[in-house]
DNA sequence: ATATGAAGTAACTAATTAGTTACTTATGAA
DNA sequence: TTCATAAGTAACTAATTAGTTACTTCATAT
């Protein structure tokens, strides 16, 4: 590997955590080329300026997602309509559970109104999956194991919000419940309660 | 009331503006001090410093909530199980909806490990309303409407994150599935949806 | 070997920010 | 009226920050 695309990894991988720990406003430039063991002068010259580098790493980082959901969307073509759509829920779960930079990074994105994904023209992103899941909800209709009701918008709102907000509450939430909710115990017994609500909706 | 109230109040409105807008970092104190029209000396003499601003700011933001449950909680005392579980969730929407402020300051929160909530003992705070659900649950399992494996923690994370998520990821699902979330149909359509699973599953 | 452009360094600037200080003005009880 | 205290002001400081500049070192193709 070339040594400056070395320095760029090293400058990406500092800065999807500094950003990530403290978000746009409350990430220092300076912290990052400390963290990266590179020169500032090194990281404008490659990214331009701080929102620039934003920018990349919250592209990165939502990227990591979609070839995640791309590999499955490949891997259970043929695999049964519930079956499918646990597993959809299983990736969710387990890529949020190992990726806290990623909910943390849209949670960000989102207090700032989704700004940086709307400029970065990234409206499609999430199709693929949109139309896996309207796919696979077709086919367990045509198979009579769906009810002719079910909706896939509803269900792909249900899949984003209710496993993402598991992971993105879980600091107030834990305290509140009074229950460690980052246990794997927690955990599975959550995955499975969203799974039975989901595919009793879809089976009516 | 005593001027000094008054000068209080404004700069409580506009630090909750402020924060709920840009969170703690990006916040401002200058900004703060300029939309209250006061002066700054005044904001440091009553609340001593950005953070102590902050902290207060949130848990009147809190507060405000917990208002709202307890003053449920005391008209629906003998409403019956399934119609108080759905009326729950209504005041979550409704107050989630109404109160942009509340959401963004939780998001925060979150973002920040619950950091303020925990230093402000607030552990008991949704004591109220989690004792209210289990005893409406154990209503509906004695009048025989709701199942006997029905669990209450269940329902209250369920009810507390799916229909906070709505409302917090709003910007970035309005973008990812090309809808409106923040519109009224939309909004409706998605409070039907919660409360179908939610009764669905107690009614198993 | 060496010339050239890319990679890297350290010290700087200009702007912004939280927090302070020394001072003035209003208020209300004796 | 007067005097003590509470409320308010404007200008300041010290620290931090994003971004820049003028310079040096390194790698490699000829």
């Amino acid at each position: 590997m070339k040594k400056s695309e070395d320095t760029k990894k090293r400058i990406l991988v500092a800065a999807e955590e500094e950003f990530a720990q403290k978000g746009f406003y409350g990430a220092r430039v300076d912290e990052i080329a400390e963290c990266a063991e590179v020169n500032k002068r090194m990281l404008y010259a490659y990214f331009g300026n701080k929102e620039e580098l934003y920018k990349t790493v919250l592209l990165n980082v939502y990227n990591s997602l979609s070839l995640a959901e791309d590999s499955l969307i490949e891997n259970d073509k043929n695999t049964d309509a519930a079956t499918a759509v646990q597993n959809v829920i299983g990736l969710y779960f387990d890529f949020l559970k190992n990726n806290d930079n990623f909910v943390r990074m849209l949670m960000w994105e989102n207090l700032n109104n989704a700004n940086c994904l709307k400029s970065a023209k990234t409206q499609n992103i999430k199709k693929n999956m949109i139309d896996y899941i309207e796919k696979k909800i077709c086919e367990g209709k045509i198979e009579g194991i769906f009810s002719q009701n079910a909706s896939a918008q509803r269900v792909t709102t249900a899949l984003l919000t209710f496993v993402f907000s598991y992971f993105s509450n879980k600091h107030t939430l834990s305290l509140v419940l009074d229950k460690n909710l980052a246990s794997q115990e927690e955990l599975n017994t959550h995955r499975e309660f969203v799974c039975d609500l989901i595919i009793n909706y879809l089976k009516n």
